[in-house]
RNA sequence: UGAGGGAUAGUUUAAUGGCAAAACAACGGACUCUGACUCCGUCGUUCCUGGUUCGAGUCCAGGUCCCUCAGCCA
């Protein structure tokens, strides 16, 4: 079925799995795992993990897990662990019937747990927050050890389960493992495993009111779904030590840890909290404003889930930190877009041309392509008549050079239908605005072209006004005016790089009346212009389409040097 | 004299010790009933210094710069 395009380089992760499976490290197995925390909705970034995850599984004949890492109630919620399976679904992925939650495995980690304080390796620990802080030293000073650190097996025993049956406030006790406070690696200066959380679990209800860290938690949940590689990004390569540890001291299977760098994209921020501020600040409109890089918003602009695959597959997976062109990200989908889109025409900013020399009443229906890249898509038959919408920018009354549109005396194609001459241009005389723009048809162009085979240098896209349909269209740019959101001044924040012009709404458009039919969520390419999305907003009342990506404009780079 | 990680075109990623490559971006051109698409071309002291070698991005030594970690978050 995978016509191996043999064009995808190599990386770093492929070759350690390779050589795993060459050594027979984990029998030649390959088992993944995706786990997000339930805490928010998911972004590019996180669509590199997951492709990643289920993309090296895939590769290798093994499995992959989806996971919820849900170990912290107070801060995740159902509706997130709806909206990462809705999205990791869509982005085409399935896990099967391998569903899990990290508080699954609540009663297996707390049998460990006790099985570490049996060995003498975990402890109680009575100190408070800021006193745990204060003993765990600095970056370049040791820690000293808990006055706790001691007690006896039995008192462990006793305490931790008194945790356990809630005896104890929040923050009054912590269990730790027992490692070495002297360690250049804080992760090891006896790292808590447990705290006391008097919180209703999402899952668990109120069965617990201690919880397991992720240091404690995590590695021992691969290992209990015989996860062969575990990937993670590189913040977490200090924790490797630790993860290791758990495993070794409790002497289960051991999965291997490997890291990578995460993702960061041009013009945007991908953090949780930076996105939560985005939405919970109203800089945006929800978690699937179509500017967001969640995969809802991009989804909602129109994003496909195989350009988004694409492109994850494109930026490789490498350990160095980097930031990926957003450019990239565009490219994807209008490569994608390009040979799937049904083109229709559109005209976002209306100018009212008129056909002085075509008859009153007539109508004519033109057969238009859908899809030039694939004749597949057939055609469709677009009305015409004496009045039709223009582009206003494909009109200028003083041309500047290189300007190869409708101007005063001069002849272009309206695509598939006739050529034109304007002969004169109708204005306010208070303002100066163009009301209307008038010109002559020849009747020889009918469909486009000519006996002659005379050459046009424009051919502009129209619509027949008695025939238009309303729309609004909502064209966006890039969320932050500069390419790395984080430069700004002293005392400042990201959000002071928002950028004020990332929606455009027009509402006042006019669309080709093949678009009533146009479904949410389905995709097109206004010609000329770029790829629409129908927004969900759209009804049979009134149409409106999302830019998810404009088309390249050579137009617009040779005006923007002329300027200068 | 804390620990760990990283450095290859503008960007991202490749390259059993053997001609430094691809994609994106930019620029120039061809084509065009989308100024789209497509096609062609242009754009490099592999962080530095030395060493090993017939041959080094790759191996060795020393250095420089950048990133991460001091949550009872994940």
């Amino acid at each position: 079925m995978t016509t191996e395009e043999s064009t995808v380089p190599s990386n770093f992760i492929r070759k350690m799995v390779e050589e795993d499976n060459q050594t027979g490290k984990f029998g030649g197995q390959v088992h993944t795992r995706f786990p997000p925390e339930p805490n928010g909705y998911l972004h590019v970034g996180h669509a590199k993990a997951i492709c990643l995850d289920f993309g090296i599984a895939a590769e290798y004949g093994g499995l992959c897990n989806l996971r919820f890492d849900d170990t912290n109630p107070v801060k995740e919620e159902e509706e997130f662990v709806e909206s990462i399976q809705e999205d990791v679904r869509w982005l085409g992925f399935d896990w099967e019937d391998r569903l899990f939650y990290a508080s699954d495995y609540f009663d297996q980690l707390y049998q460990w747990a006790v099985q570490l304080i049996k060995n003498g390796k975990a402890y109680v620990d009575s100190l408070s927050a800021d006193e745990i802080r204060e003993y765990r030293g600095t970056l370049t000073e040791p820690g000293k050890e808990s006055p706790y650190r001691n007690r006896s097996i039995q008192e462990n025993l006793d305490l931790f389960e008194r945790m356990r049956a809630g005896e104890f406030e929040n923050g009054t006790h912590v269990l730790r493992a027992k490692i070495d406070m002297t360690s250049g690696n804080l992760n090891m200066r006896d790292p808590v495993m447990y705290r006391i959380l008097h919180a209703a679990h999402h899952r668990t209800g109120d069965k617990w009111c201690i919880y397991p860290m992720y240091d404690y938690a995590h590695g021992q949940s691969d290992s209990i779904e015989g996860i062969t590689h575990s990937f993670c990004t590189i913040e977490y390569e200090d924790h490797r030590p630790l993860y290791d540890w758990f495993l070794d001291e409790l002497g289960v299977y051991h999965p291997r840890q490997i890291e990578f760098a995460p993702l960061n994209l041009s013009y945007t921020v991908l953090s949780k909290r930076k996105l939560l501020r985005l939405v919970s600040e109203k800089h945006v409109n929800g978690w699937d404003d179509p500017r967001m890089p969640t995969l809802s918003g991009l989804r909602r602009r129109g994003y496909t889930p195989e350009s988004i695959r694409d492109f994850c597959e494109r930026i490789g997976v490498a350990k160095n930190e980097s930031v990926v062109d957003i450019a990239l990200l565009e490219h994807t989908l209008r490569e994608d877009l390009n040979k799937r889109a049904q083109r229709v025409m559109a005209v976002l900013r209306p100018l009212k041309v008129v056909i002085d020399n075509y008859p009153e009443d007539q109508v004519e229906e033109f057969e238009v392509i859908n899809n030039p890249e694939d004749p597949d898509m057939g055609s469709r038959k677009v009305p015409f008549s004496r009045v039709v919408y223009i582009e206003r920018e494909d009109f200028l009354e003083d041309p500047p050079k290189k300007f190869f549109r409708l101007a005063p005396g001069r002849e272009v194609r309206l695509k598939s239908a006739y050529y034109i001459t304007c002969v004169d241009v109708v204005k306010d005389e208070q303002t100066g605005q163009i009301l209307e723009v008038h010109c002559t048809y020849d009747p020889e162009s009918r469909g486009g072209g000519t006996p002659d085979k005379r050459k046009v240098r424009g051919t502009l896209h129209w619509v027949s006004a008695a025939h238009a349909l309303d729309a609004e269209v909502r064209l966006y740019d890039y969320l932050f005016s500069k390419p790395d959101p984080e430069n700004v001044e002293e005392g400042s924040d990201f959000t002071a790089n928002l950028n004020p012009d990332s929606l455009e709404s027009l509402t006042f458009c006019k669309v080709e009346p093949d678009l009533a039919k146009a479904a949410p969520g389905s995709r097109y390419q206004f010609l000329r212009q770029g790829y629409f999305a129908v927004d969900p907003d759209s009804s049979d009342e009134k149409l409106v389409f999302n830019r998810a990506v404009s088309l390249r404009d050579t137009w617009a780079k040779i005006q923007k040097t002329q300027k200068k």
